[in-house]
DNA sequence: CATTTAGCGGAACATTTCGTCCGTTTAACC
DNA sequence: GGTTAAACGGACGAAATGTTCCGCTAAATG
């Protein structure tokens, strides 16, 4: 997130004042609602709906966000962020390679709500801050793959972005409600057991680069930017 | 037969006529268009463009499928029998268990277009019919799996829910567009890997059954159904 | 406490989508 | 071919949603 810019410069003309303290609380508040609100009613849920939810007026709404496309890159970056955070701790953990591929799969599970909506909800966000976030998440992950194929707990042919892949599967897959969670939970500990194993080792084609994804992803945008009409949720 | 003519039981009274044949045709064309204009625009293409779509007036949609959710309904229909289609095409393979468990992945990839938006856009249909087809299914890849652990190809502790699940998450998945389809291949190729594997066999939890599917589904409905409002895509 | 103005709320307007209705068309039947 | 009614098309009013605009509120500042 770009922190924003406290007490902007300082133009010696209009002495700046500092921003109100409920604005930025405000823009939180309407970004948990608009998850809870989404969650709930579905993708399309009038915004309206959304700023009655945060408790606020849909002026206020518009004013921070232009429009809908502008709330879901907000909840987007979050996301990234959010992400990010969670490898960290886990880095922190300096555990074997499988086991925290294992941590990583099992917590964005348990953040899916904060996930579901913003990635991939519609064709990811190409600025640049979005890009090297998803590199970040990448690399980090592939440091863990690595570790793994040291340490033994992990074969080798499985890259992050088969891992990024797998974890979007889980978390973008349609909500079960809250029995999901065990038929995910197997499927985690399935793709697990798939990492240590010893069968096949040869997956289809060459491996997957972040640069290969980044490709597909501009291409989806442009395909979606270029179309004629409304096309949001995919 | 006992004498007289076919025709359609026979009501004495008014003899029913024989259904014109463009209706019929015409409600095939409105289920391709549908498909097809959701893939582009995104689930809530407006009704009117899929009719013209179809090359028919707003009318004739409205007056075969009452409102969106019939629509979607009839696609769900569709894929059903689309997949039980598939599972028998393999069943005459008769090849041994993990393979078939493997071409059913890849052929439900390859029709994709067609799973993507009925299955799990929305609460699943309740119908009996349409719980017979799910159970259907999920006997069809039971059987393959047991003959899986029969030839030794696939180990055991993983059942047909299972599979089910990972079919949802590859097909319902995001598009990322035509690229999608190695990185797909590639989870198929993981999880493949681990039935075979002698990876750590012991998967979380009892496993799921039809009937907790059934019962999960029941309460999903049931809880997008009170809800106020819109609902519709997850 | 008075002043200032960023930020707020929500009515009002614009646009999109829904779903119906009815005159017209066209396939089935004789 | 002529008759019949099922099926069609698309204009139309109703409803929902998106977006703007402006008077008012209250937080910051001195």
């Amino acid at each position: 997130m770009t922190g924003t810019n406290e007490r902007t410069g300082g133009s010696p003309a209009s002495r700046p004042r500092r921003p109100r303290r409920d604005a930025e609380a405000n823009r939180e508040r309407l970004l948990a609602a608009a998850v809870s609100a989404m969650l709930r009613e579905g993708r399309n849920v009038p915004l309206a709906a959304i700023a009655a939810e945060a408790g606020v007026g849909v002026g206020t709404l518009y004013r921070k966000y232009p429009d809908r496309q502008a709330l879901m890159h907000a909840l987007e970056h979050r996301a990234y962020d959010l992400l990010i955070r969670v490898l960290e701790e886990i880095e922190e953990l300096e555990c074997p390679g499988r086991r925290a591929i294992g941590e990583y799969l099992t917590r964005c599970l348990e953040v899916r709500d904060h996930l579901v909506l913003p990635l991939r909800g519609a064709p990811p966000l190409m600025t640049a801050e979005a890009v090297r976030a998803r590199r970040t998440i990448n690399r980090m992950l592939d440091a863990f793959l690595a570790r793994g194929r040291s340490d033994g707990t992990i074969r080798a042919g499985v890259n992050a972005t088969d891992v990024i892949v797998f974890t979007t599967l889980i978390t973008q897959s349609p909500p079960y409600g809250p029995d999901w969670r065990l038929p995910a939970d197997r499927q985690i500990a399935i793709f697990l057991g798939a990492l240590a194993g010893d069968g096949p080792a040869d997956l289809p084609g060459p491996e997957i680069t972040p640069d290969d994804v980044e490709d597909a992803f501009a291409a989806q945008a442009a395909r979606t930017a270029c179309g004629p009409g409304p096309s949001r949720s995919g």
